[in-house]
DNA sequence: ACTTAGATTTCGCCG
DNA sequence: CGGCGAAGTCTAAGT
């Protein structure tokens, strides 16, 4: 990876134009071809950047970046004004991210303990499929009742539209035409719950660490 | 900023959990509290970071950033096992980013001039209210008939379906029951034009430089 | 290669 | 502060 620290001036043209005046800024040219700008301030994303496959030209004063996209080009220009400081460091092996808890975990979690959502249900299937997209979990209940459950790290509007027409479509089929809806977030909007309550759909929070078992249920159900 | 080349180990808890094995990573910490952990590939994104507001503990070895998040707490925890490099930069005064060709801009070349859309229109009023959202140009043609024109950089089958609901309420005014509709992007999906024309709805590709008489009109109009 | 859906999406605007 | 929509969204997975 190569670190230049300098005054500089930035132009990219592609999808859209921008420019940078004269700052003084972090350039980062990683071994992959990645190249980003980056200031002292506006956390996480670059003021500039271009993502591999890149052709880079550095011609001592001007350093340009160029990519194929599509028919046109994409090119990030930018001229070095003063260097104050160009360092190359060897950065070995990249070791891969693990994450934990995003949608997918959830799902796992809540296809082997379904109970949890607060009444005793049985999994039939994960991602049961329909013809507006697969449903996340089809349970039943007690009773034998269909139980279509869409899972979401945070509960939108969105998620209830979309458990919404799952159900439309669920509903078609006279075996299933009493089918319920059930909403698993970690986190619910207002105007979601409302709408989803509106709609007759039950939202259920979940929490990773009780579906687990690593702590107590402290379960909150609406509707 | 301060830029630490280490060999680390990092771990995050919030939103959810991650892990970073031991490897060669850079740390840029940034004057605003920005703190982001980037590897020598995987261009653009930070393996981990944290925006601001932050808070951080440097104990030598161990680097902890935390940040308030509602009742819970974010957590960036930064095991240093072999400081490479560390310096600091000051980058002075940041100069900002102009951008465009984004969508309003777009959207402002085309209510200066609405006729480049391939027929004779006035344009009524932009950001035409609805119940479900504003309609970007409200135009009318040589008849004085109503045309809602939506407008994207990427003409996506999502653009459809909005401009479509947008029309369903329009129209419900039986003065405005025969409103067309325009989709004018920079580029199309094949899938939307189809729908589009399916539905009635004209596609327009619109091009900043032509709507700005920079550059010849080489206009391509679908049904 | 193209499309779809998730993301610690981030970011900005407007109410 | 929450909701909504755009972003050079990016990115990974499925087809």
């Amino acid at each position: 990876m190569r670190l230049i620290v300098a005054r500089c001036e930035v132009t990219y043209t592609g999808r859209l134009y921008a420019h940078l005046p004269e700052s003084t800024r972090l350039l980062m040219i990683k071994n992959d071809g990645s190249v980003l700008v980056h200031a002292d301030a506006g956390g996480y994303k670059p003021l500039n950047w271009m993502t591999p496959p890149t052709v880079s030209e550095d011609e001592g004063d001007i350093l340009v970046v160029r990519k194929r996209a599509g028919k046109t080009e994409d090119r990030l220009e930018i001229k070095l004004l003063e260097v104050l400081s160009d360092v190359e460091h060897d950065m070995g092996e990249a070791a891969g991210l693990e994450k934990d808890g995003v949608e997918r975990d959830l799902q796992e979690a809540l296809a082997a303990a379904p109970e949890t959502l607060g009444e005793p249900l049985r999994l039939d299937r994960r991602e049961w499929p329909t013809d507006v997209g697969p449903v996340d979990l089809m349970c039943r209940d007690e009773g034998d009742g269909w139980v279509a459950v869409e899972i979401k790290r945070v509960g939108t509007i969105d998620a209830v539209e979309q458990l919404t027409r799952y159900l439309d479509f669920i509903r078609l089929d006279p075996a299933k035409a009493e089918c319920r809806g059930i909403l698993a977030a970690q986190q619910f909007k207002p105007q979601a719950i409302t709408l989803a309550e509106s709609r007759g759909i039950a939202c259920a929070v979940v929490d990773l660490a009780v579906l687990r078992g690593e702590r107590e249920p402290e379960l909150t159900l609406f509707s």
